[in-house]
RNA sequence: GGAGGGGUAGCCAAGUGGCCAACGGCAACAGACUGUAAAUCUGUCGGUCCCAGACCUUCGGUGGUUCGAAUCCACCCCCCUCCA
C-alpha cells in the first residue's frame, strides 16, 4: 500500500495514458482491481509481454489486486491491432497446452498466496455461450459506426491489404464483453494494456456504461521501442522467451547485455525494481564510464535473476567472461572438462562424433555439414577469406586446414566462433 | 462475367531477346574503429567446386518460338482496380 501505482508507472517512463478519474479511483485507499489480458499464441511469454507483467506487478505493489487474463476465447479469434493482415487461428488444443506454459511463467511473478492474484481465463465465460445471445446482450449495444470507427479497423479496410474477416471484426465486442463479465462478476474496476490496445479497453468501459451505465476506466502503457527503430524483443535468432528450453539463461542474459546505450536506462527502469535513485545513480555511472556498461551489466542479471535463478546469472557471466574476455587458447587449454562443461551448459551446443575427428576432417566441413553452425560451404569459405570464423578463439585463415583429434579441449571439445558473438560449443563423443 | 494493371532473390524494386545470377535501396552477415553499444567506413549477400575461374538451379506455373528468353507466343494459377 505505499506506492503511487500511477506515479510509479510515470517517472518509470511507462505510461502513455490514461482515462481521467483513474488517478483518483486508484488513490481511495482501498485495493482496487484491475486486469491486463495476455494472448497466447504460444506456451511461452516472450520479453515483449515483460512490459505488461510489470505493469502488474507495480499494481499489486501499490496495494491493489491484479488479474491476468490469458484469453484462451480471444486466441481463438485473433486481435487486429497492428496487424496488417488476417491471423491465423489457434485450435484449441494448441491453446490449452499453451495456457497451462503462460499460468507458469506468470506465477512466478505475482504474487498470488492467499488470493493476492487472479488468474483467469475467458474460455470459461465464453465456451458455451449461444451465439444468438452473444449478439443480443453484447453485440446490441454498440453500433457498428461505432466500432468501424477504431483505427484499427479502419486501417484494415482503407488499406489496400487483404481486408479483414468478420471474426477479427468482431474481436473488440470479444474483449469488450471480458471486461465487462469481469466488471460485473468479480468488480473489476480498470483494464491495463499497451498504447495499441486503447481501443479495444474503450470498448469496455463503453460497453459497462451503456449496458448497465457502471463505470470502468482504462490505463494503457508505452510500447516497447527500440532507438534503432527495430521490434523489441528479437534477435537474430527470433523470438527472446522467458522459457529456458526456447531461450537459454545465457541467451536470455546476453538479449539484456547488448542493450544499447540509447535504450539501457529507459529498459532499466521498466524491467527491474530498481529506485529512482539508484537508477539516476547509475545513469550517472554510465555517463561517465560507458564502457564499463553498468547500466546494461545490472539489467541482464536482474532481470534474468528474476525470470530464472541467480546461478544461471553467474554461469551466464562466467560464460560471457570466456567468450569476450581476453580468454585466449591457452586459458581455454587450461580449464578441465568440467568447467568446460558447465561454464557452457547453455551456450548453444552440437554433438559431433569422434570417428569424425579422428581421421582429420576440413575445417569448412566440419563448421557445415557435420554442425550447421555455417549455411554452406561457400559461405564458410567467404566468412573465412573475410576473417569471421575462429576455432578455440584462434581465426582461421586457411581455407583447406583440416582439424583432428589434437584440437579437441579437455579431449572432448571445440568452440566454434563466427564474428564476435556467436558461438557454438561442439562436444565430441 | 467484362475491361485494365500486376506477380523478379528475405522485403521493396529495376530490367522487356544475348553484355543477366539479374541495376538500385532496405534488411542480414563479416571486417575495421570502439565497449559483445550506436554511428561510420569496407567487403559479402542462390548453390557447388580444384573460387581472380568453371559449372548447376533461379525471374507465378506449364508448354512453345529462337542459335539464345526474366524478356516473345499459348494456356493455366494468384493478386489489385474499375464495370456488371
Amino acid at each position: 500500500m505505499s506506492t503511487n501505482f500511477i506515479e510509479e508507472l510515470r517517472w518509470r517512463r511507462m505510461l502513455h495514458d490514461v482515462m481521467p478519474g483513474t488517478e483518483a479511483l486508484l488513490s481511495k485507499g482501498q485495493p482496487i482491481k484491475g486486469y491486463i489480458g495476455f494472448d497466447p499464441t504460444a506456451d511461452s511469454l516472450g520479453v515483449g509481454h515483460l512490459v505488461q507483467v510489470m505493469t502488474l506487478l507495480h499494481f499489486q505493489r501499490a496495494g491493489h489486486h491484479p488479474i491476468a487474463l490469458v484469453g484462451g476465447a480471444t486466441g481463438l479469434v485473433g486481435d487486429p491491432s497492428g496487424k496488417s493482415s488476417e491471423r491465423n487461428l489457434l485450435t484449441e488444443d494448441v491453446l490449452a497446452h499453451n495456457l497451462k506454459g503462460i499460468r507458469a511463467q506468470l506465477e512466478r511473478f505475482l504474487d498470488f498466496t492467499g488470493g493476492r492474484a487472479t488468474l483467469v481465463n475467458n474460455a470459461d465465460w465464453f465456451r458455451g455461450m449461444p451465439f444468438l445471445e452473444f449478439i443480443r446482450d453484447v453485440g446490441k449495444h454498440l453500433t457498428v459506426n461505432y466500432m468501424l470507427a477504431k483505427d484499427s479497423v479502419k486501417k484494415r479496410i482503407e488499406g489496400d491489404g487483404e481486408g479483414m474477416s468478420f471474426t477479427e471484426f468482431t474481436y473488440q465486442l470479444v474483449q469488450g464483453h471480458d471486461f465487462f463479465h469481469l466488471w460485473r462478476e468479480h468488480g473489476v474496476q480498470l483494464q491495463m494494456g499497451g498504447s495499441d490496445q486503447w481501443g479495444n479497453i474503450v470498448t469496455g468501459t463503453e460497453l459497462i456504461r451503456r449496458r448497465a451505465q457502471g463505470q470502468a476506466w482504462a490505463l494503457t502503457t508505452q510500447l516497447i521501442t527500440k532507438a534503432d527503430g527495430t521490434k523489441f524483443g528479437k534477435t537474430e535468432s527470433g523470438n527472446v522467451w522467458l522459457d529456458p528450453a526456447r531461450t537459454s539463461p545465457y541467451e536470455f542474459y546476453q538479449f539484456w547485455l547488448n542493450a544499447s546505450d540509447a535504450d539501457a536506462a529507459t529498459w532499466a527502469r521498466i524491467f527491474t525494481l530498481r529506485s529512482k535513485e539508484e537508477l539516476e545513480a547509475l545513469d550517472a555511472q554510465h555517463e561517465k564510464e560507458p564502457s564499463a556498461r553498468h547500466l546494461q551489466r545490472m539489467l541482464a542479471s536482474d532481470v534474468t535473476e528474476r525470470v530464472h535463478s541467480k546461478a544461471d546469472v553467474d554461469f551466464a557471466i562466467k560464460a560471457a567472461d570466456v567468450l569476450f574476455g581476453k580468454a585466449t587458447i591457452e586459458t581455454l587449454r587450461s580449464l578441465t572438462e568440467g568447467q568446460i562443461a558447465s561454464i557452457f551448459k547453455d551456450v548453444p551446443s552440437k554433438d559431433v562424433a569422434r570417428d569424425e575427428l579422428v581421421k582429420g576432417v576440413p575445417f569448412v566441413e566440419l563448421v557445415t555439414t557435420l554442425t550447421g553452425f555455417v549455411e554452406s560451404k561457400g559461405a564458410a569459405r567467404k566468412l573465412i577469406e573475410q576473417n569471421g570464423l575462429a576455432l578455440n578463439k584462434e581465426k582461421v585463415t586457411d581455407p583447406s586446414k583440416r582439424i583432428d583429434v589434437a584440437a579437441l579441449l579437455s579431449d572432448r571439445y571445440l568452440l566454434l566462433s563466427r564474428g564476435k558473438k556467436d558461438n557454438c560449443l561442439v562436444r565430441v563423443g
